[in-house]
This record gives C-alpha cells, structure tokens and sequence, in this order.
DNA sequence: CGAAAGAAATTGGTCATACCACTTGACCAG
DNA sequence: CTGGTCAAGTGGTATGACCAATTTCTTTCG
C-alpha cells in the first residue's frame, strides 16, 4: 500500500467520535440528556471548549438537541440524522463492517444510477460527454489492473452525475461516496464483475452521446445490478461459512 | 397560524450562516483560504469560540478544510458537500427558492420512491403494515383539509421508509425531508394532485401487504410522478409570466 | 547568484477562568 | 390551583494566554 498521510485528529474530533460511538451504541438512549459539558470536560479530560465544538457537531448531525439552561438532548439518529451520518455506521462496535449497511448502500446506488444516467443523457454538454469517452478508453487500457479501474469507474460516474444537472444527485453521490471510499480496496475483488465492465461503460457513454435517456438507464440498471449481485455471492459465501 | 416557538439562534449559529452564504454565493471561492480566526472574531465582533464552533462545522459540511498552521481552506462544495447541505441550498441570496434544488429534490424522489415501497413490500412487519392502513384511513377522513393530508402523506411515507428496511433511504429520506419541510406549506397547493390521491395511497398499502413488490413500486412511481407534474405545470406557468 | 539553514511571523489548537442567560424545580403567597 | 420568587444547574459568551504546525522572510554559505 502506498504511504499515507498521518491521521491528525483534533481533541474534539475524538470527543466527537467517542459521542457519536456511545449514541448509536444505545449508551446514551434517545431521549436522555447529555453529561453535562462540564462533566463531560472533566470525564475526558479536556477543555470545555473542545467539548462544545464536538457537541456542536453532534447537533449539526442531528444527534442531539441542544437547549440553553437544559442540557443536550439525545435524539433518535434514524429519524433525525442525514445521509452525512452514514459513514460512522458502517464500522460496528468491535471494528467488524455492517453489511447491512453497504448492501443498502448499494441498493441505494441501484435505484439512483438509472436516473442519473437518464438525466445525464438529456442534459450533458459537450465536455462532460468528451470526458466521459476519454474515461472509457483510459478503462479500457487499464485491464489487468482492477485498482486502477475502480477509480477510473468512480471517475466515470462522477462526470456522469455532473452530467445529470441535479444538485441532489451530485451532493447525494458524495455522501454515498464517502461510505464507498471507506471500503472501496476492501470490496473491489466483490465488485470485480462490475468494475472491469467496459462493454457497459461504453454503451452507457454512446447513449449519453445520442441523447437514449432510456438506453441510458436500462444499461446503468444492468452494470449497478453486477455489482448487487457480486456482493450477494460474497454475502451468500459468508453465511455458510 | 399557530403559535410557534421562538426560534433562538446562538453566535456561533449566526456566523455559520454567514460563512455558508459567502462561500456557496462564491465570494469565498474554492481554493481560497479564510481570513484567520482572529481576524473574523474582530470583523464579526465575536469572540474567537464562535468563529471556531462555526468553522468545525464548516468542516463537517465539507464546505473547508481546516490545516493546522496554515488556515481554513475553502472547498468546493458541489464536489465535497453530503446530501445534508442541502436544505441551504433551497434559497438564493435574494431569498428567492432555488426552482432547480426544488427539481432536483423531486427528480430523486421520484427515482427512489418506487424502490423504497419495492423494498418495503418485501421487508415490511404487521405493524408497519397496519400503520400503513391506519394512515390510509385517516388520509380518506381528512378529505377537504389539503394541510392535514400533506402532512399524513409525510408520515405514509415515513412508515414506508422504515419498512424498506434500509438505513440508507431512511437517512436520505431524512435529508429530503429537511428540504421539504422548509417550503411545505408554499408548495401543498403545487403538490395538491399528489398528495389528495387516497386511491394510490391505498393500492401502495395493499401492495405491500400482499408482498406484491412490482405493483408497490409501479403505483409509487405513478404517484411521485403527479406531484412532480404539478410542479411542472406550476413552473411551466411561471415561465409565461 | 542560488540553495540551504535558521529565525520570525502567522495561524489553528488547547486551556483556564469568569460571567451572562435560560431552564428547572422547589417553595411560598394569593 | 395559579402565579411569583428564588436558588441551583446548564448552555452561551467573553478574555487572555500559551502551545504547535506552517508559512514567510532573512541570513548564511557554497
């Protein structure tokens, strides 16, 4: 693996992990009231001011509540949390990745990728159609070399969305983007048969190209499908084990 | 109107707004570095804890990134930004709703609609299923009151998403919803088609009872697909004025 | 002159302490 | 039972200081 940045967490980065970890653990039940910030500065050890930043960011998630003079209230994260929040729960807590969390995640990606792929069709410019062809040959000439493929496919969709003119499609795709880049050396070899499909990728391209919004999507449906299908197997082969 | 609580915003709230509003109006651009935090406290006339709870969430937003040293560096935000920014993306600067965020918002409703009352048909649990049919009731007696079926069709919609038995369409849904709830009131009139169709709402219920996932999607995507040419329509007739 | 080394300035990160503003609950007077 | 008062607890804001990482400028030396 090539080196990587050193990981510098700030203290309420870490506040903010150790909180959001105790909440989706059920430690801190929904409808119970946060320690209070002084508590909680003395607990772990740090300065208010770093606690507050953290419980800021819990309420920006939708965690919390907070109330002057009454404290910080524990909200139910399924109802009130964002698609921002993801991310924090697809590790469990003994470090293990919730499966039910990147099958929805690719459930998801399967509803949406037709759609994005149709609005792209009608809406594209020039650029983005040129550089989705410019990302199908660099596919291509990538063959034996399924890292290099699966960045160049999640290239590939990124102008897609673009293309798409949907604001909540583009800000959508990153969130989901997040949770995929979290996992994505893990699960190429499950995504294999939809990663190195430059078939697909290029008849989504040409569809683009001719404005087939319907071609368009049927062949997003199709390459999405491949990847669900990957992770099925992969889950399948779990379970008997 | 009914009374309301009085909204309270703290410092730090105000500044976040503030920031936000600059960078996605572009006098922050991407690549560009903010004024140090000693010098926004000064200008904003706040002390240095309000800029700094402001700019942590900034960070969480995906709106800069912050480097020790070097200063908080502003982003792109349609590249780095999760579903979650954007209800603050709905108003322009002269207050004015975003007609193309409103587009998008209902674009990807419709595209996950049918897969949420899809999954839901497959997944879903007795008492899902007879809050289902309670909120249908409910929904037929509140005929002639469009406030009050709106917000059962929220909540139609709410018991679906949890029956989909996916976290990431209940957190999407989430985000959606934040959007909506902003401009419920100015758009049930745009919507009205959509959300008085008892008949739909009730063949969705059915469908997921009798575990018929074709059918649930099929008649949720009829029935998306009417709220959004009401909004259509309404643009359609905006553009003639 | 140019590159390397070092010093200074700038910026974010952390801390301690104080005081203000709001909420809550107990108690009391009407 | 209502409304008022009061004290304790909690979040909100403010200062001022110092640490740590980075950037910029200056100096030094080949």
């Amino acid at each position: 693996m090539a080196l990587q940045p050193i990981a510098r967490k700030s203290l309420s980065d870490d506040v903010y992990e150790q909180l959001t970890t105790e909440i989706v653990e059920g430690r801190f039940e929904a409808g119970a009231t946060l320690p209070s910030e002084r508590e909680l500065a003395e607990a772990l050890q740090v300065n208010r001011g770093a606690i507050r930043e953290a419980v800021r960011r819990l309420g920006q998630a939708g965690l919390v509540d907070s109330r002057h003079g009454s404290g910080h209230h524990v909200l139910d994260y399924r109802r009130a949390a964002g698609l921002d929040f993801l991310p924090r729960l697809l590790f469990r807590a003994d470090g293990d990745v919730d499966l039910d969390t990147v099958r929805g995640v690719l459930e998801m990606r399967s509803a949406l990728g037709p759609d994005v792929a149709r609005a792209a069709a009608s809406r594209r410019d020039d650029a983005q159609l040129a550089e989705l062809h410019r990302l199908c040959a660099a596919h291509a000439a990538a063959a034996e070399d399924l890292g290099e493929q699966q960045l160049l496919a999640i290239a590939f969709w990124d102008v897609l969305v673009d293309a798409s003119g949907n604001i909540a499609y583009r800000l959508a795709y990153n969130s989901l983007r997040q949770v995929y880049e979290t996992v994505r050396e893990a699960v190429a070899q499950v995504l294999a048969d939809e990663i190195v499909d430059n078939a697909r990728m290029r008849q989504i391209a040409a569809a683009v190209r001719d404005a087939d919004a319907t071609t368009a999507a049927e062949v997003a449906r199709a390459l999405c499908e491949r990847g669900r299908r990957g992770l099925e197997t992969a889950l399948s082969l779990f379970d008997d084990a």
